[in-house]
DNA sequence: TTAATATTTAGCTTATTATCTAAATATAAG
DNA sequence: CTTATATTTAGATAATAAGCTAAATATTAA
């Protein structure tokens, strides 16, 4: 859960997850859309895949970029955990 | 949304933030559920009320620290956004 | 096999952040 | 008004993270 949040605690991680939302991509697709270096991108891109935020898989030359949303749920269902009724007597980290 | 995912980037933060959702805690309280100086508690539950996830109430000598669950909903609808149907057409970030 | 394209890895620099101790501020009590 | 208690602010240090350029790897095409 701590790779989750820290994956995505920097706008541009959320930014790719937002366009994977829209569609896969290749990774220099994905870098087209900033105006940071295809190293920095590629590196953004490992942190994302280590937290298992997306999937990639080699096409060719390319290497395709996909969204796993089920970690997202994970991710969301932490949030429900916080916000289901106060005073809850669970004191362990809601999954 | 950026003040609030670097809030929770930080398992202190987070943990503060599940001990808050049990009930209201004076910032000494709160420090001695950790190996941390209070200096540095105050520092985190400063980014936590910069972020406005927190806010605090001096009662006398104390200061009392609640958690606010409509900023934590906000959070939890940009992971609405991001799981909505694939390829949705909007592009802005989800509120 | 050589050249072109796509991506990552290595190594470095700079900025940010988490932590500490010491000092300052604010309230309450003697 | 002086002391005790609670918390924050200031200033410093060390670890983490984001960014860059240059070089390495992998695939495709000539």
């Amino acid at each position: 859960m701590n790779d989750t949040f820290k994956a995505l605690s920097d706008p541009t991680r959320r930014k790719i997850l937002q366009l994977l939302k829209e569609k896969d991509l290749s990774a220099g697709d994905i870098a087209d859309h900033f105006n940071i270096s295809k190293p920095s991108i590629s590196h953004h891109l490992n942190i994302l895949k280590q937290a298992k935020l997306v999937q990639d898989e080699r096409q060719g030359q390319s290497i395709i970029y996909s969204i796993n949303l089920s970690v997202m749920q994970e991710a969301m269902g932490w949030f429900l955990g916080m916000i289901g009724t106060k005073g809850e007597t669970s004191h362990d980290e809601p999954r």
